[in-house]
DNA sequence: TAATATTTTTAGATTAGTCTAAAAATTTAT
DNA sequence: ATAAATTTTTAGACTAATCTAAAAATATTA
């Protein structure tokens, strides 16, 4: 098995990500547009990576991860979330300060070190954002959620997010809607997509199409 | 205040260290031993660190940290002391394992971050090798302690290592001499520098003059 | 289906960090 | 104090990752 560098490593990831987005192979701008980078520098990486055996690629035909390209960022995504559970658990970190970080930690490479972790936790499932961790051996827990703009139910909980930037999940906080937060749907307007709720049973709010799009929710 | 890169910290913790053992300006070959890297690799460096305002350097005439090269190097030995306690205590990691991991872990630049490990820790005054972790404003704890080898007192209590190698750390671990151990001194032998001691009140053994120039002992 | 627009790749430079070999400076020893 | 040995620096080249600009391939649309 060969080193696969920092950089290589966030290839991968942008590579997973997209794919699970759009379930088809990804286009060499998408990449590019995910990472901030140009065209140019994706499609010299393609070539590396496809040469290392962990994508599967033909020019202009865009990308897919092989097994191995596979396993390694699902690697990355299971130390991401695990930092991201000790740093808001553990260390009171609020769950919009605690990506960069993470982006970091999770190139430590040591196998040790993320299992050791994962017991320290206490094997946690699901990251502060209500996204699964997977466990050792790369598997996830699945769980049936439904975008709150897209639910027939009239009650549900909070379980995940849909958008990771900070201007929406500082939103989410200001307007106390974290994880695990109880809503009852009262009414959804046609004309711009937005939604009455009751939290807690108490508050009453509206909150707007956009907003209603990125939170998930399990009935 | 520039940003520096992974490996110009790594210059600057190498340059710190070796300035702490001999407490006299350093030189390119032995930054260049510390580092496993050439001489004229360092040279370029140096040239660079000093450009940054890191270090005092003239051409030929060794290295010394300033002020703000210092403060970087401080800040990074803090770092890497405060996740090996975290090894430790929090993941059971024992005290031969954890450098390698704690080199990549200095490096994430973070105040909060590495605040935040420190509370969570309790404030630790020593690493689990027995050194010193520097406080938020790069003060360090100091403590008087002698090498076992050439203390004159008939007791004490292992407090650090002079020496950072695995062989040595396993060893060390194997004869059950692990920190904060009771060692009760019986006997010097002047023909090969070997001392008769017995640890935790019970167990008597003999450990090389090598092992007892390394091990610092707190009367 | 031919012209146009878009996407992707290639060509050629640039930067950080590294190397070996050779030159320059300093130190040591005779 | 001068020659020899050692240390340090410079010169020139290499690699990984990046860029811009231009060329090639693919997709869209009239």
């Amino acid at each position: 098995m060969e080193e696969t560098s920092y950089t290589e490593e966030n290839y991968l990831k942008a590579i997973f990500k997209l794919f699970e987005r759009q379930e088809k192979s990804v286009s060499t701008n998408s990449i590019a547009a995910e990472m901030t980078t140009s065209a140019a520098s994706v499609s010299d990486m393609l070539k590396k990576l496809k040469e290392k055996g962990l994508i599967h690629y033909e020019k202009y035909r865009g990308v897919t991860l092989t097994d191995s390209g596979n396993a390694i960022a699902t690697r990355l995504i299971r130390r991401h979330r695990l930092w991201e559970v000790f740093l808001v658990e553990k260390l009171d970190f609020s769950w919009d300060e605690i990506h960069e970080i993470a982006e970091e930690l999770e190139h430590i490479n040591s196998s040790k070190l993320t299992d050791s972790l994962d017991t320290f936790l206490g094997f946690p499932k699901f990251d502060p954002h209500g996204d699964p961790i997977p466990d050792k051996d790369g598997k996830f827990t699945t769980r049936k959620q439904v975008l709150l703009s897209e639910t027939k139910e009239k009650k549900g909980i909070i379980v995940g997010v849909n958008e990771h930037s900070t201007a929406f999940l500082q939103q989410l906080d200001r307007l106390k809607l974290v994880l695990g937060t109880p809503v009852e749907i009262l009414e959804k307007f046609e004309y711009d997509g937005s939604i009455q709720i009751k939290i807690n049973n108490e508050i009453t709010q509206t909150i707007s199409g956009k907003m209603a799009q990125n939170i998930f929710i399990k009935c």
